[in-house]
DNA sequence: CGCGACGTTGATTTGCCTCAACGATTGTGG
DNA sequence: CCACAATCGTTGAGGCAAATCAACGTCGCG
């Protein structure tokens, strides 16, 4: 079992002493999602925290005319949880699939606790992150807000490096709020500025 | 002072026993603000919760073309708070300004974790809070992306009754992100339909 | 009183969508 | 393994929602 990334995702925001990181690794489960499969379906309760190791997962909802809308993407290092569902145990209003081959480590409801409970500094590391969605949320309102489809295009793939060119051109554009139409364009528009 | 209102909302997530009730209310401090001034500017520290007793709010920040953007209003029974700055001591990216003469009740970050620590169900309130003001984000967000410009109309009328009365054309299609001129359209149209 | 902010209205423009068609790629069942 | 279907990305014509710009009457306030 791959760790070393999720171990070094942890010690950006909080040390570990090395009996801790044994806990930790010792309660980690390793789970695949193959392509197109889901992690997460809506209705579900989510009940386990996820780390990507390898792969790349879409977060939707479907709208009221039931197309697909893509709020996030979860890629290598990123941490994937839907934390209402997680703490509530009500059921997701999102789900989670699969747009590569994914390699996931999960953490249980029950060892999250006990990891909180026996880690002091793993609880200060799940506040931040909690804190750091909210805040990624509020930008990703404000950008959704006050930009144009083109600035929107352009920081999307500066959070997201390289992601534009490993998924189809659908997933950025609903991930963007526009159709794939206008995103060809744009990326026509882009690839022609370059001259 | 008048603590009826701020006991009420609590009330309706948390019991509190007299004796709590006592220590609570002897923590809380009036606060007003009139009309034009402000709460807390844009690069301030937030120090205080705070709960809305009578008037309103904006909740405001400045885009890159210097536009101000309304991205909520906090009115009677509505607390408010800058999490990230009050949780982090960072300086903030909004500003809080009052749209009435507002009158508040406000209570410090030292007596706030004085009453985490000493009211076990103060903090499961606080927990709520927070986790609603992530789902109430997660709302407007989608909201924002898949309404049209009158469908988003509806639901401010619905979610702040009579606020549209009591607030200029401008604010209300500041928080819409629309412009004044065309709310004002839209407004013309809702008011003929009726026919 | 006079000034500035406000709400309204209309003409024009623009950003993005819808729909339709096409070739290229991928996936699938026989 | 091939044939067919489905999905994908591209392009263009036309349309619509909302922005921009400009002008005007009204109101509150110093």
């Amino acid at each position: 079992m791959r760790v070393d990334s999720i171990l070094s995702s942890i010690s950006r925001y909080a040390y570990l002493s090395p009996s801790e990181i044994e806990l930790f690794i010792s309660v980690l489960e390793k789970k695949t999602v193959r392509k197109k499969d889901f992690l997460i379906r809506t209705g579900e309760i989510c009940r386990h925290d996820y780390f990507v190791n390898e792969g790349c997962l879409k977060i939707c909802y479907a709208n009221d005319k039931g197309i697909e809308c893509v709020t996030k993407f979860a890629i290598e290092d990123w941490w994937a949880i839907e934390i209402e569902s997680f703490l509530n145990m009500t059921p997701s209003f999102f789900y989670y699939q699969a747009v590569e081959d994914t390699e996931l480590l999960s953490i249980s409801k029950t060892n999250h606790y006990l990891l909180i409970d026996r880690i002091p500094a793993y609880q200060k590391f799940t506040m931040e992150r909690w804190q750091h969605g909210f805040i990624a949320l509020q930008n990703r309102f404000i950008q959704s807000n006050s930009f144009t489809a083109e600035e929107k295009y352009d920081r999307f793939k500066q959070k997201y490096p390289g992601l534009d060119q490993r998924i189809s051109l659908r997933l950025t554009a609903s991930y963007l709020g526009i159709t794939p139409e206008f995103l060809s364009v744009l990326r026509k528009r882009q690839v022609s500025a370059l001259s």
